[in-house]
DNA sequence: GCTATAAAAATTATCTATAATTTCTAATTC
DNA sequence: GAATTAGAAATTATAGATAATTTTTATAGC
């Protein structure tokens, strides 16, 4: 029982991997070392292979043929344009979920909303975060908008907590709510628009520092 | 001499497989032996299935665990939400792209345009259409947002070619021009809008089918 | 003739082995 | 002591082999 979306070894590997970069664990320009990485799975490198080719895909690992893969990095340059496409895919996702939203969908996103403004740490405000989303743009029901969201979101979760490595101070999100609002009462445009400059946010520090410039020196109130 | 970008076997077959797909050379639905393929390529199967995740990663083909890889299927709906995603992000790409367009660029562009409209068939006439929107994009620097644009315009591309299968009618296109007449006058806005509205016809017939119906039943005049 | 079932063939997913290349280490030279 | 180069170790990319699963084909029953 308890089975699985994806059943391949590879996978799995890939899964597992994405996710310690996207946290941090696996931190910008460290190579991955297939033989290594096959031995603590416990396999043979040939998924592991594969698994590289999924990450590459997803923008969290680049490979130099013959010479390996390693951990993708990233400046404030390309989280920027990351914020930038979610920007504009997920206002294109919001648009056609509009119609197709119940209440019930509201309130779970309500509830998510919640559940980040008491979140104790980064991850679980990011998970809250996630959620939020999600929730709201799944309804869309296009497939393709959703993975690549997904994939954009990930890359803006890996900044989020490069940036953040230190400390976690409380904080309510009104755009969260302001968006949920908008919605209820049938202002699409409206939410979508206060949905663009949130995500448009990400990267967008207070003392913004220039081109270049290591990531976690910068600050963003970011969703 | 003459070096090839990508050095791996698996880079070279993950092309080769993605240029028949899109083509309409293998049909939606095959199933993609990798033995079959492996041999073809004088290989042994493990890079035919680093390129199968390449292929997946760029929707043109799925893979279920344990029963193989099959040419992605498409029907109306995704392409028009292909068309969509692409109208949002070249849109983005060309807001940015703008500050960074010179003369030599837009003549280039041009006469991309100019070649589209004196091609003898459907194949020329999405080559330069492609190498018409790579020009005008391309200047926006950012790398992610190219490579998501060039993945769905290969999707694009592939329903372009199955709803063309048989006879090409030669056409002018406007809005080509008129982008990049609004670029050379430096109004912006209105060459994103009409890049959008121009990518957005895309999958929009005439005489429009309804859902679920086979692509090639539908015209489309689409950029 | 059609459906169900069982055996055979083909296919996938993975492992182990190997050649080629790159990276690391250490000795040698200036 | 720093730079260079030669050799050793590690690593990548691919091939070949194998177990498990799926698909196909052929057969038996109705």
């Amino acid at each position: 029982m308890a089975k699985e979306p994806e059943d391949t070894i590879a996978s799995r590997i890939s899964r597992v991997l994405a996710d310690r970069i996207v946290r941090g664990e696996l931190s910008a320009g460290l190579r991955l070392r297939q033989d290594h990485i096959a031995e603590e799975f416990g396999t043979s490198h040939v998924p592991v292979r594969e698994a590289f080719r999924r990450l590459e895909a997803q923008g969290l690992a680049i490979s130099e043929p013959r010479r390996g893969v390693r951990v993708a990095s990233f400046d404030l340059k390309e989280v920027r344009e990351v914020a930038e496409m979610r920007a504009a895919l997920e206002v294109l996702a919001l648009r056609h979920a509009a119609n197709h939203l119940t209440p019930a969908i509201l309130d779970a996103a309500e509830e998510a909303a919640r559940e980040g403004d008491v979140a104790v740490d980064v991850h679980a405000w990011e998970d809250a975060n996630r959620r939020f989303h999600r929730l709201i743009l799944a309804p869309c029901g296009m497939n393709r908008l959703l993975a690549s969201i997904d994939d954009l979101h990930a890359a803006s979760a890996r900044f989020l907590f490069s940036a953040w490595r230190s400390g976690w101070e409380k904080r309510t999100d009104h755009d969260h709510r302001a968006i949920l609002l908008a919605l209820r009462q049938g202002r699409v445009e409206e939410a979508a628009s206060i949905l663009e400059r949130h995500v448009q946010w990400i990267g967008r520090a207070p003392k913004s520092a220039q081109r270049g410039t290591n990531v976690s020196d910068v600050f963003a109130i970011v969703g």
